[in-house]
DNA sequence: TCAAATCTGTAGGCTAGGCGACATGCTTGC
DNA sequence: GCAAGCATGTCGCCTAGCCTACAGATTTGA
């Protein structure tokens, strides 16, 4: 019934019943959810103790394009991609969902979660919140409707500067942008993000990118490796953004 | 210290200041904006009653990127282009707002306005409300940030929709698919859209588009008029949004 | 430890569409 | 009703980046 179980059923576990494990996990975790720092954490207990949990493998479906239900996933544990299909198939990576964001919003309350896919490219633990338990707490707690406004309204920019990008901007721009957005500040690096994925995600095709990078690494700006790029000159790429 | 004072103020008139006129006009045309549409009439008095109104003549800047305020605007009458400029002046529509609608809410929760200019493209009439009076209608109202939340829903989508078009799709889809979307469809024309206009918002050049709506009209889809185009075949239309 | 799978590097052909340039056609305001 | 100013039609050049294809590198799993 639950649209969960209709997608790639054999490797999804099932909801981890337990009511003291669940609740104990899930509140050690929906501390860091930022949508939720409002809340007590009594409130949490009382608003979250009941919700159903999943764990998902790597590589794994959490919902799909056809997926009629209307859910908030809160991920707890591991990572997300959100991506469309195009009719050819190829695909188009819309954002990456971390540890302590949610997914699947912008179909709670309103339309469907309309083209996306929804796959964890890490072994994840997502909550699942029913568009109706959404919504109570909505009215129940209209400052966490109002931090939910803030997050959505990242979201819009962040689609918008996406959009602009690729409407204006040529491959190594797009490229030195992504870099920028996804660099982790303490190792000055960018890990996690396989060349065709970094491609998906800014609409460039797979062979592109690596010679895009290697041209970067030639001018000294960034260093490939596997998997992993070093950024050198956090300076030069800022400025090739603007390109 | 209103933002709007800032902006092109030779060419913005002053609030409209008679307590009756505005009140009837307001009430007027309020009724019409889908947002309010579960507010009773008379609470929309006691709420809207004392929002100032502007009056912008056509072509009159209504927000641009370094305006620091954070307002909703209902746009009452007339019609608004939320565009972004790039580094080299190039223009990037990202939507056409139309009487009934709001617009400038997605830095209304959350940071500013971001990136984006709004001008008007018809004589019209905008209200506006401050976030503060925002906030407070939704922690009045919950039911009223839900229905909020379906409209910004709507929008995410449809930018990813564009995101994806961008990336996937030529400049002969994205035509037919802006052309469908715009398609008023009683008369089954498309009104008000200079191909330029076309081409700054699915990110092609001017000449591209007038190029693509040639053939579209030797193929018998479409028939080009001046600032118009009659869709003489859906079907086909739609056809080639897949493309 | 080795094989299979995945990821990265590189090169050549090919085309959509950007860019500039100019000519013609509406239409609006004086 | 005319002229100025937009809007549209058309043409050719040219490059970014798609596409295909293959080879080397690295990682993973049995």
């Amino acid at each position: 019934m639950s649209v969960l179980g209709k997608v790639l059923p054999s490797k999804r576990s099932a909801p981890i019943t337990s009511r003291d494990e669940r609740t104990s996990l899930l509140m050690r975790h929906l501390i860091h959810v930022d949508l939720f720092r409002d809340l007590a954490k009594s409130e949490m207990e009382r608003l979250f103790g009941h919700l159903p949990m999943y764990s998902f493998p790597k590589d794994t479906l959490v919902y799909t394009p056809d997926d009629a239900s209307e859910n908030l996933y809160i991920l707890k544990m591991g990572s997300v991609d959100i991506y469309r299909l195009s009719e050819e198939g190829k695909r188009l990576s819309i954002r990456r969902v971390f540890m302590g964001s949610v997914f699947g919003e912008m179909g709670l309350l309103g339309q469907s979660m309309h083209g996306c896919f929804a796959e964890t490219v890490a072994p994840s633990l997502v909550c699942v919140m029913s568009r109706a338990e959404m919504e109570n707490l909505l009215r129940l707690r209209p400052d966490v409707g109002l931090r939910f406004f803030k997050v959505i309204g990242d979201r819009l920019k962040s689609l918008e500067d996406q959009l602009a990008r690729l409407a204006f901007s040529p491959v190594r721009a797009r490229v030195a942008a992504f870099l920028l957005t996804h660099l982790d500040p303490k190792s000055q690096e960018v890990r996690g993000f396989t060349h065709e994925e970094i491609g998906d995600s800014i609409g460039a095709l797979r062979s592109t990118v690596t010679q895009t990078l290697g041209e970067l690494a030639r001018v000294g700006v960034v260093e490939v490796k596997h998997k992993r790029v070093y950024v050198r000159n956090f300076q030069e790429l800022a400025v090739l953004v603007r390109e």
